[in-house]
DNA sequence: GCTAGCATGTAAACGGTTACATGATTAG
DNA sequence: CTAATCATGTAACCGTTTACATGCTAGC
C-alpha cells in the first residue's frame, strides 16, 4: 500500500521523500504516519525498478532535496495496480480508501466502474464476527456490549459505504451510457 | 495485534491452531485471514515466553491437535495489553475492533471506561485527507469525485461510532455512580 | 475419483518498525 | 536557548506473506 500511495502521489507530480511523507501520513488522517525506514527504502526499491528517477533540487534549508519523478513504466505500473487491485485491496477497507485517492487518475470510467463493483460485490457476502459452533452470532444474541458495538458500527460504515458506492456508480453509468448518445445526435 | 487476538480468544477457552485461525479469520470478518505462516511461528513465540502451553489432544481427523492453553502470566500479559494499549491500538480503526472484542474480559469498567474515552478523544482532533499548499481541502472544495466519497464515507463512520462510544460510556459512567450507591443504601 | 475440510508445520523473501545518525533554519 | 520543522538516510530486528510439504476423512 506504502508503494501505491508513493506512485500515485507521484502521478500527479514530481516530489521529495519528504513532502511525499506528509502526503501520505494525510492520506491516512495521520492515523498511521510513515516511518523513514519504510519509506526511503521504498523509493529505492522503485528507482532501482525503473519506475521513478531521481534527481537533486535545493531545499528550503540546508539538505538538497531529493526529487523523485515517475517514469512511463512506473505509470503504467501504477495505472495496473489501480485498475487491478489484489484481493486484499478490495476487502480491506483502509487499502481500498488508498485505491479510491487515486481511481480518479484512472482516465477509463469502464475501469473505474469495475473497481468500485468489486467492492461493492465483496458487500453482498455477510460479515459474522462470532461463532458459536460453527453459527454466525446475531448481534441481539451476542451478551456482550462491546462485541455488539462493534457489530452495530460495522453495519453503520458498511451502511454508508454501500449507499456511495451504488451513487457513485449510477452516475458513471449514466456518463457513460449517456455520452455515447450525445456524440451519435451531434454526429448526425 | 495477530498475538493479542491469540491471547483474547485462549482467554476464553483453550484451543487448537486451526480453531483459533478459523475464530481469527471471522474477528476481521474475513477479510483478512490468517495465514499459518504467521499462526503457528506466534504461537510458538508465546509458548517460548511463558505466555501459553501446549499439549495435546485426539483430532476429528487423522492429525492429532496441538492444543493451547492461557498461563496465569499469559493472562496477565493479556489484561495488561488490553487496559494499556499501544497508540496505534487506539487510533487504527481495525486494532481498536480487536481490542473491543475482549474489552469485556476487563472486569473493572473504570478501565474500560479509560480505553473507550482515549479512542473518543482520539476522534477530537479533526482528520484532514487531502492538503493543498499545506491547507486542508474540505469535501466541497475537492474536484475528485472518490476522494469527496472518501471523506463522506469517512465521517459517517466517525459519527456512528463518536454515538456508539458516548452512549456505553455513559451507561458505564451510570452503572459506576450507581452501583456505590445502592450499596450505600442497601448498607444503612 | 476428486474436492473440501481438518490439522500441523517450515523456509525464503519481503517489508515495516524502531532506533540511530546528522545538520541547518525558524519561531517562540 | 530550545523546540519544531525541514531534510536525508542506515541497520537491526521483527513479523507477515507466500509457497512448500504432508496426510487423513467425508461427501459428491
Amino acid at each position: 500500500m506504502l508503494t501505491l500511495s508513493i506512485l500515485g502521489f507521484l502521478a500527479e507530480q514530481p516530489l521529495h521523500a519528504y513532502e511525499l511523507r506528509n502526503r501520505i501520513s494525510g492520506l491516512s488522517g495521520h492515523i498511521r504516519p510513515v516511518s523513514d525506514g519504510a519509506l526511503y527504502p521504498a523509493l529505492d526499491r522503485l528507482r532501482r525498478a525503473g519506475f521513478v528517477v531521481r534527481h537533486e533540487a535545493p531545499g528550503s534549508g540546508a539538505t538538497r532535496r531529493q526529487v523523485f519523478t515517475l517514469t512511463d513504466t512506473g505509470r503504467q505500473e501504477f495505472l495496473r495496480r489501480l485498475a487491478e487491485p489484489a484481493p486484499v485491496e478490495i476487502t480491506d477497507r483502509n487499502s481500498f480508501m488508498i485505491l479510491l485517492a487515486f481511481l480518479g487518475q484512472l482516465a477509463n470510467p469502464v475501469a473505474q466502474l469495475r473497481v468500485l463493483r468489486r467492492r461493492l460485490s465483496f458487500y453482498d457476502q455477510p460479515a459474522g464476527y462470532f461463532y458459536d459452533h460453527g453459527r454466525p452470532l446475531r448481534a441481539d444474541e451476542m451478551s456482550d456490549r462491546f462485541r455488539r458495538g462493534m457489530l452495530a458500527t460495522a453495519a453503520a460504515t458498511k451502511h454508508a459505504d454501500v449507499q456511495w458506492l451504488r451513487g457513485v456508480i449510477a452516475e458513471l453509468e449514466g456518463e457513460i451510457t449517456g455520452r455515447p448518445e450525445r456524440v451519435r445526435k451531434l454526429g448526425l
